[in-house]
DNA sequence: CATTGACGTGTCAAGAGTGGAATGTAAAGT
DNA sequence: ACTTTACATTCCACTCTTGACACGTCAATG
């Protein structure tokens, strides 16, 4: 249901077109939130149905240049201090954690040394993005900054507990 | 399609009902994996049909336990070993962070702040789950202690990260 | 014996999300 | 002049997920 507010919080910087907002997802909100074009483009229009976003403008090859409303700008801020951030605890990776017991335990610890490295490598990633960004003054640009760093942290703390996990399958036997 | 996964390892535990995998969702795979009444029953039939698990016995009220078969412990097996995590990026509390720049400095922090007390209470939470689950020898425990390890740090990372985040906002001022 | 509560299965509607295809226009390069 | 690339929207078909509802059974309690 955030998609929505995406696009919402999306258009409060500045109005977009739906394929301005999914290189924006693409770009700025890629480790954050994804969408797909059929999503974006689909809940523009049902923001407009409500009131939320209109139409400012109308460009070359039909493009339509959307652009939030004051009730739009109200139900984003509502979003943002009135509602609680959900927790949808739903974990791919640790869920194969659960299931490592039918694996032997070589394979066990492999699966979780490969995870190490996966993070690492995200890690490496994310900090190559970091040094490769060119910070303006835009807000996008500080809070992004912020998500990165939370980012980073989290591939940091998966690596060690990965490998923290591996060692104590080891020592377990 | 991870869910279908989730089910077979609980079926590779020990035969099960709709029901008893329901409370199992609940209980042990609570922080990792959530499940409705509708999923389950759906995904026990789908699983059924293509022969992944089957119908061991009959019980009253219309009980039936359902048991893993060959090909459904080669497709577990075939999913932890040999496919990736998905990394499904989608976090709304790091969404928010995106869209901070709308609100007065105060507010942002104060939505940091909250969020750092969030996370406090939820590791509190764990800590004293922790203490009191009886560690039996069940490989599910031993795993589950794994993934609970993996909770604490993460949200002992997300405070801190959020207390980082409050002090970045005041200092850029 | 009547009620209550835990047990147990199932269906339905609506919305969210995925992935791809179809269709076309404008601008830029060769 | 021609072709490619970027821009831009819309539609479709499908699966996943949620939340509620409907139905029925067994066991214990007063």
């Amino acid at each position: 249901m955030s998609l929505r507010h995406a696009v919402l919080g999306l258009l409060a910087e500045r109005p977009a077109s739906g394929y301005d907002l999914m290189k924006l997802f693409e770009t700025s909100l890629s480790h954050v939130w994804s969408a797909t074009q059929s999503q974006v483009y689909g809940e523009l229009g049902k923001l407009a149905d409500s009131g939320l976003v209109e139409v400012a403008a109308e460009g070359p090859r039909g493009r339509k240049e959307y652009a939030i409303t004051d009730p739009g700008r109200a139900e984003l801020r509502h979003w943002l201090v009135e509602t609680e951030p959900s927790r949808t605890r739903r974990s791919d990776s640790l869920l194969r954690v659960f299931f490592l017991g039918l694996l032997t335990p070589l394979e066990a610890q492999t699966y979780l040394l490969t995870e190490a490295e996966r993070s690492a490598r995200q890690l490496a990633g994310l900090k190559e993005a970091e040094a490769a960004i060119e910070w303006d003054d835009d807000p996008l640009s500080l809070h992004g900054r912020l998500a990165l760093e939370y980012g980073k942290r989290l591939s940091a703390m998966h690596e060690e507990w990965a490998r923290w996990a591996a060692e104590q399958l080891k020592a377990g036997r």
